[in-house]
DNA sequence: TATATTGTTATTCATTTGTATAACAGTGGG
DNA sequence: CCCACTGTTATACAAATGAATAACAATATA
């Protein structure tokens, strides 16, 4: 019998394929179901690379959480730094972001739930959920602020705190429950939902946030997909 | 060799005793952890009950799931029914129930996500999990739909469910992330911060749910711990 | 081109896991 | 008191799983 004819990939090409199979997994069979004979089947390779590159197969759910955890965050990020306008208009689109596509994935939810299950009993996990925590509140805080001192409501640290952990449980709440998309209503409706709430959250007045546009597709368009 | 003695129980207690079993498994070691043989182990028994009681590991674990959903709304509902008082002191000891123990409790928020990683790919835990969520909205809307009237604000049934929507997304992402308890913040602080954040998410006059006096130690005591 | 390096495959192994079945023991009816 | 019934234990078994190892091949280096 001959051998399987492969390809050799970079450490880091590898590593991050491996990565993504396991989330595919995870994703859809539960951190039950991802084996690592099918994490390797969807990856497209053999069981040994598992321990030739990440050591042992937890080794490698860990670091696929990390990583995960790395795209949310850089995709909230982004979404907050894509848009120029002032803090009115970033917040808007941050919230909006969030209630959309790409970042409103029933994918994600999946995975974000299974693994927010194991925060409690492993302390690698927790450490890195909480990071991820910090960052998003730390996101908030700082789109917060300007908004605020803008309509010459009280700005200081501990309100922007206080106001930023009131505005990521919301965005969790909605982004959760939406993206599972239950069938109770529409997901069409969240993003104008999410801003009014937002506004009121904030004590902002009405239509500060919800006025700003939805940005057109075809302008996300031309600055996506550039020519190359 | 001896058999082991054992106490035979009712069929219902015994049902109860695997489910809660498998719960603990769960939330300390995953789905991937909830074996058949350390669930029997939890409860005391040897493996051969699970297929007796359930048939399969997996109706086991699916009716576990909806004994747990059964206990977090009844415990949800009953949060809300256990005070007198008008409107706003209702609503008000509803979100202070959610965001303090029992309610808030690291154990719920581990076995709910877990599971809640599972609604994607399984049609049972996802009509399970709609059921909960829907059940979850209309307490809420009942509750919010008096204090919005009492206010002469606009509380038609549309304008109930939009806030109701939004109020859920707040309460699930504080509670999830306050239950997790990362340490970015004092979890003591919670109660307060949601009242307040309830407040502005309805409209309400500041003041209009947190000034509500939060429930003496000793009332809970009594009317719980009676002697027998 | 010759050779060392290491990414990758193929295969093996001990253990765990879900399920099935037979034997035992507690319970209630005649 | 005997006996049928069934809740429960004990044991067996095939399949799946994580880990380990040896053989092989693609690439780099000289």
């Amino acid at each position: 019998m001959s051998r399987k004819a492969f390809q050799r990939l970079t450490l880091d090409d590898r590593r991050r394929s491996l990565m993504e199979a396991t989330l595919a997994c995870v994703a859809r069979d539960g951190l039950h179901g991802a084996t690592v004979r099918r994490i390797t089947e969807q990856a497209g390779v053999t069981v040994g690379l598992v321990r030739h590159y990440f050591g042992s197969k937890d080794e490698l759910i860990k670091n696929a959480y990390a990583y995960l955890i790395g795209q949310l965050t850089s995709q909230a990020s982004e979404s907050s730094r894509q848009y120029e306008g002032g803090p009115a208009v970033q917040l808007g689109h941050f919230l909006r972001a969030n209630m959309t596509r790409p970042n409103l994935s029933e994918r994600n939810v999946s995975l974000w739930a299974t693994f927010i299950g194991r925060v409690r009993s492993d302390t690698y996990f927790a450490d890195i959920h909480r990071e991820g925590y910090r960052e998003f509140l730390t996101v908030l805080e700082t789109l917060i602020e300007p908004v605020l001192a803008a309509h010459g409501l009280g700005h200081g640290a501990a309100a922007c705190k206080r106001h930023a952990i009131a505005l990521n449980g919301l965005i969790d709440g909605l982004w959760m429950e939406g993206s599972l998309n239950s069938g109770l209503y529409n997901q069409a409706m969240l993003p104008e939902l999410a801003l009014e709430a937002g506004e009121r959250l904030l004590g902002l007045p009405a239509g500060a946030l919800s006025q700003v546009p939805a940005p057109h597709e075809e302008q996300r368009l031309t600055s996506c997909a550039m020519p190359e």
